[in-house]
DNA sequence: GATGAATGAGTATTCATTCAT
DNA sequence: CATGAATGAATACTCATTCAT
């Protein structure tokens, strides 16, 4: 009888449920390292922030890392996907493609918050945005998922009396991008808690002109 | 026997190359290296070019990178200078601060035009400006260089009957800003020959509302 | 099913090697890493011993080095701590600051036979005393750690009816400095064998006297 | 005629006596040139000095450095051959073998003295004597040139009625390296304004017992 | 003789990744 | 699953030396 067969014999002694508890701990590991390394690269980006810092920052042998990624290229882009995720799962868009004032609001105040509440998050993919070769990648991944919002967007302008729905939805996007750039890489230059309920007028400004 | 002759061959004796031509070449091959820099940065970001790839796209050895910059970083930083000089430069119509609505219309073509014929000084810059540690070097500086450039907007606001000064000042500002971005960003997403119009024309909407 | 097996295998899993393997490892390492190094540092210096040769010497890869020391330096310094150490430690005979003359005659036949079985870390501190910038804090710690050393002899002496106290501290300890020296730096010049019987007679008649 | 002509032309015209002074100008050179180097190589070691921070300490351009010595190691080698040659020279050794007892106290004082006004020589060649690879061409020269110094020491020891003149020689010599090791590396230690009296006595201590 | 631009081999150090245990 | 020792290729940077002028 090995020190192995011991083990195994053990392993399910031990717990019945074990797959399924060591599937959980497999869950909250990798989302613990994902964690750990969204917030070391916002901070230090990610050519500065090296493998151990994660590791040792998440209470974890370096070499468990690899366990749970290729690589900390795989931990970037699952980070950039869980972030697509997650920004678009929130947008919570209507469906049916039509978009009440009321909805358009808040649709850009839940932004603002987004946001607010995650701006590593935020920070980091507007770097990446710009940072070759993550850029292609990202730009196509974000014309994807980028469609719906940009439709309903269309729609909403065009429903409120735009005389140029497209132009308008070109100078709103530019504003709201551009807004969140300031709010992320900028926060001192304009006054945060005004700047919300200033981007919401020029909407209306623009569109019901 | 000339003076004019003494002169020659005491010069000569010195240093077989003038001063000047010892400044041309000092000149020329620091632009050479810059620009090689500019493009590698641009394309594959800053972290990820070596001293290396540089030099040997510029076609000159690794130590002579040094004998022209402290290092890699100084590199960037010369860049960063240059390029904010170079645009700001371009910014300052008038000093006495009155821009009318045509400077204003010219400004704005003026800087989209700036960007396209640079898109990589550009798209370095976004870059950069998220990227951390040069984000805080770059935000103050932007700031400081930046202040002439929101007062003098702020100023044709007011003059063009603006309600809200600060708030649209916000708005055009971010609504400028972030149409740099999807300029250099995401070219793709919108058309980029009625973006520029479009933008000026939303400007107006903001402004006159 | 005893409670043994169940922490062999919560052992193992954590850690298939055990905290005291991976300890004698590191201990081995580092020694070995230690002892390399001073051979090749005696034997060409410390700049001119790259760590490269190290490591290739030791057998061991560059990088591993760096798992070690956090560099270059720090091998000299515990180089340095560790021969201070190991001589000083060798030399406290009696904490109560008397000295009988059989321990004076052992304490210094005991130096030399610690130089000639260490003739390397000897030959590297001379070398290091002189070399600066590491002279400066050499020089400190010799002072700070000489200092029993120094009051001891002062004491002896005294106790053995010197007139002059210090000033034959002055002249022992410098006799004792240069037959270290002698026999280290040129061990030709005199004949190795009666050094220290010569010197310790200069000593008593410089006392007696 | 070329311009190479018609510097040599010049070149003879100028100054008719001009073979000496080109010579006396290359020895003054060369002489700053050593001054230098031994200045840096003193102060901040022989491999922590670049032949550029001689060359612009000195004044001149690198290149010129290399037009009057081979290497950097070859500065050394003559800075090592010239401070031998100084030190013997001014050594003024009886060349009859007979030294009094004024004269040996002259000698020492004056090594002393020669040590306080040539620290940096002395510190050098110290730091050189330890040195490897140095050390081995240092020693065989310290043996040929120091023999005069030896035997002279030794003849005075004798006629002054030591009992055991090799053994005092031994005993003095290492007390005056010793007691020079200190001056040099560790002035601190001992109070220096005395040291030299009383190596003195020490010296006549150990002989007249 | 004199300059300094240019080279290239060398240096210390870092770090993603592997692997025995 | 978990560890951390070990690797090796890469990186920024240095510097003695050469050479065209």
């Amino acid at each position: 009888m090995t020190n192995r067969s011991v083990i195994k014999f053990k392993f399910e002694v031990m717990s019945p449920r074990s797959a399924k508890q060591f599937d959980d701990i497999r869950k909250q590991k990798k989302e613990l390292i994902m964690e750990t390394a969204l917030e070391l690269f916002a901070e230090n980006g990610f050519h500065a922030t090296s493998v151990s810092q994660i590791a040792k920052k998440a209470g974890i042998s370096k070499g468990l890392t690899y366990n749970y990624f290729e690589s900390k290229q795989e931990i970037l882009d699952e980070l950039i996907q869980h972030g697509f995720d997650t920004i678009y799962d929130n947008l919570d868009l209507n469906k049916d493609g039509i978009v009440t004032k009321d909805e358009f609001i808040h649709f850009i105040k839940h932004n603002f918050s987004l946001l607010r509440e995650n701006m590593q998050h935020w920070k980091l993919f507007f770097s990446l945005m710009l940072q070759p070769p993550v850029a292609d990648t990202f730009t196509s991944e974000y014309k994807t998922k980028g469609e719906p919002f940009f439709q309903m967007m269309y729609n909403f302008i065009k429903s409120q009396g735009s005389k140029d729905p497209e132009g308008d939805l070109i100078a709103i996007s530019s504003m709201l991008e551009g807004s969140f750039l300031y709010c992320v890489a900028a926060p001192d230059i304009f006054p945060m808690d005004i700047m919300e309920e200033k981007v919401i007028n020029a909407c209306f400004k623009i569109i019901n002109n």
